[in-house]
DNA sequence: ACCACGATGAACT
DNA sequence: GTTCATCGTGGTC
């Protein structure tokens, strides 16, 4: 199934009152965070690059999340918050669905949306999207044109749709934002519907502890899927 | 001040 | 399957 970069992309970058009225509200972050990331997929990330560099300015990238990680706080050996609050992990505990973005491996930049009330820590990594629009813009970024390796991983996906240090801590409900996630239900894509999300629970990958629960939820025979 | 390591990805064999 | 580049963070001294 290729992309569809079609009618439904218009519709999403010109018609603001929809974007608002399909933007996630705070009401959807600030619950449980398994349920949240279980709710996540499916719904629709969206980017607007604010490249200093070059000729992709204000253009807008938008892709579907099929695949994200639930982390928790101090009972969670593997979030950044299992020892109470820090620097990096302050944001944790600040309001729902705001962004944090953090710096792994020294390259990479991951992208979680914060969760749970304020003051209690939580956070779903976005682990990989399936591309809906801007996958010339991705191709660029990421230096390839294979279309399944644009952003069928954590690290992948934030260069494709340009997410760097300055997206950290930016407001996920606001369609002004440059960085905001929307249900795209409301754009009555025939190619949305046809992914009756089957939801499959597995542990969480890439980390030592914390593997016993089974806190990453991926959408079934989804190709861009980061590991099987 | 020091240092081990990581919510990864790419390039290998 | 393997190795390794890369550097911010946070724990320890």
């Amino acid at each position: 199934m290729p992309v569809t970069e079609n009618a439904l992309s218009e519709k999403i970058f010109k018609e603001k009152p929809i974007l608002k009225k399909s933007v996630l509200k705070r009401s959807f972050y600030e619950r449980d965070t398994s349920l949240v990331a279980k709710d996540l997929l499916g719904k629709i990330l969206i980017t607007v690059s604010c490249d200093a560099d070059i000729q992709i300015k204000n253009e807008f990238c938008a892709g579907m999340i099929v695949e994200d990680e639930a982390y928790y706080g101090l009972n969670d050996p593997a979030s950044h918050a299992c020892n109470g609050p820090t620097p990096r992990s302050n944001i944790m505990f600040e309001t729902p669905g705001i962004t944090y973005v953090y710096f792994c491996y020294g390259n990479h930049w991951l992208l979680n949306a914060v969760t749970e009330k304020f003051g209690i820590p939580g956070a779903v990594l976005i682990r990989a999207i399936e591309p809906i629009y801007g996958t010339s813009i991705m191709s660029y970024r990421r230096s390839t044109n294979r279309l399944e390796n644009l952003t069928n991983g954590p690290g992948k996906l934030t260069q494709a749709f340009g997410i760097k240090r300055d997206f950290n801590g930016r407001d996920l409900t606001d369609t002004e934002s440059p960085v905001f996630i929307i249900d795209g239900s409301g754009f009555k894509n025939p190619y949305l519907q046809v992914s009756k999300k089957e939801i499959v629970s597995r542990p969480r990958i890439g980390i030592k502890n914390g593997t016993d629960k089974l806190l990453r939820f991926y959408i079934k025979d989804n190709k861009f899927v980061s590991k099987k």
